[in-house]
DNA sequence: TATTGTTATACTCTATAACTATA
DNA sequence: TATAGTTATAGAGTATAACAATA
């Protein structure tokens, strides 16, 4: 009861957020590794992924997609752009906005690590089961989802 | 299809490391938000508890159960040690271990974010629907299981 | 006045590696 | 040689707040 290696837990045994936290820090590392130096971090990976999805998105599109705040969006899209994987045009009409759209060389890299995304995909459908997959993912939306 | 707020997710959808990480960000949010500013954070909070669970336990025990490298654990046990939470006292037989021990003021501190911790539970569960938490305990379980 | 994006700054949590002391 | 714990350092990811340009 209550025990893990023989150490017990306490309230902790059904404290959602402790496992949450070892179980997104171990699928970030777990990815991470897998991406290795392809000159992308998985937070860039998402915003590689958008971008590529919408083209010609906004940066506040993309920071209420990726569910981050836009000064560090910012800075991960100008790497993005120093490093040629994407390119940021000002929107016409709204001055204010930038749209981005992937080049050539984002689209390249997109498809290795797509690539390596779905190597990752398919160990953590292999831990938990392929059929749980989906309850999985909308019991992660309801904790995430804003009320 | 594949769809959110307007914006494309594509492979993203089903990316389940995508969604962890923002639940693991609000949650851990929240929760330090319900903590307020009761000297303890969320990371001290599993440590006092492990503490208060296992009296006697040693650093390295705490760090596996914890899933945290030992160097972190130090400096928090010694924060907590500074403020008189835990004590920490060298084993008989091993003098190379300490062994942890919650105080009497760590009991006091102890019974409040226990009380906090009760509140954040449960607004996790009204979330998942209350039927759901073991189901979602035991797929982040297969996500953290070392194999 | 409000919004888009930028910048400077700093925080939180975490790990790596080199170290001491003990075993 | 191996383990328990300490320390210095650094890294990743993130946010807050003040700002300029534009609406």
């Amino acid at each position: 009861m209550a025990k893990n290696n023989d150490v017990a837990l306490g309230p902790l045994e059904d404290f959602i957020g402790f496992y949450l936290r070892r179980a997104y820090e171990k699928a970030f590392s777990d990815f991470s590794e897998i991406l290795g130096n392809d000159s992308l971090r998985p937070g860039n990976f998402t915003l590689l992924v958008l971008i590529h999805e919408n083209p010609g998105i906004t940066q506040v599109e993309i920071c209420r997609a990726a569910g981050r705040d836009k000064s560090g969006v910012t800075l991960s899209l100008r790497q993005m752009e120093d490093d040629d994987l994407i390119e940021r045009i000002r929107v016409e009409g709204d001055r204010r906005s930038y749209a981005s759209y992937i080049t050539l060389k984002g689209r390249e890299l997109y498809a290795r690590v797509l690539e390596k995304g779905e190597i990752h995909k398919k160990q953590l459908d292999d831990r938990i089961g392929a059929d749980k997959k989906a309850e999985m993912i909308d019991l992660l939306k309801k904790l995430i989802d804003e009320n």
